[in-house]
DNA sequence: TATTGTTATACTCTATAACTATA
DNA sequence: TATAGTTATAGAGTATAACAATA
């Protein structure tokens, strides 16, 4: 049920996303760069557990809409360090509020306080499991 | 979370199918064909909301490895009505067995109570969302 | 030599549409 | 004409490996 619900819920924040033109893997990427400014291009695909090679895209994709910026390290010129830009920001408020929508439309039938429960026992399962919080396991290679 | 933990639980269930030569899309259509006998294709098709073309590898797959017969209905010669063999039952009750498993080692970190209670939390969900039981979205067309 | 970011390529999965045989 | 099953094909997403610039 857990496999069955996750997917099924992934497609319903998908289609969300979809009426702002996005999709889950640049929403996951955008949360990253909110929560920790500053990381190179390298380190974004550390933390996904992803192919730095698959980053780039999602990087390419982000700046042509103007939602980040690649700064050159000046100590070490290989390195690329991430910002989101003013409309980046604004970009990410909408994705969590769009996120916030739908978790709550998702669990519409439960309670206040089941829905409270679920989350509590969610959070022992991703501790449980080493899951990095907001990480979505679907970056992984396998 | 329920997305990351569902996507977590697919891959941990893929990796255990995998040892036996196994993936999770052919384990979900053996459970299907074992728990209602004499589907034909288009019926498995409308089941799992995915299409009749795809249907075919699958099965030609389950064929190949004898776990399941398609005779040609002698009513309508278009039909073509599925079976378990005996080899695809033993095959099923396999795949039953690692799938108890691997639920049960994926909530290792829940007390019996967490456990409990989280399956009555996540069925109402399945009810509510109006999910087929043990059918996974992922069938499903886009 | 090693590392960062990039590009090229090949592979898997999937949906769509065309096809056949039956009805 | 319509339907069941099949085949062909094209597109998306992904990983791997080769590459250029810098350390």
């Amino acid at each position: 049920m857990l496999t069955q619900l996750g997917a099924d819920a992934g497609i319903a924040f998908a289609r969300a996303l979809d009426e702002h033109g996005l999709v889950p893997p640049l929403a996951g990427v955008m949360r990253l760069l909110h929560s920790q400014p500053g990381l190179n291009q390298q380190q974004v695909a550390d933390v996904l557990g992803t192919p730095a090679s698959r980053v780039v895209g999602f990087l390419d994709d982000l700046a042509a809409r103007g939602w980040i910026t690649r700064t050159r390290d000046d100590t070490d010129r290989r390195v690329n360090v991430l910002q989101l830009t003013p409309a980046g920001a604004k970009a990410w408020e909408l994705i969590a509020a769009i996120a916030q929508r739908h978790e709550k439309s998702f669990t519409e039938g439960l309670t206040e306080a089941e829905r409270s429960k679920l989350r509590e026992l969610l959070s022992k399962l991703v501790a449980a499991r080493g899951l990095t919080p907001g990480v979505h396991p679907g970056y992984r290679s396998r």
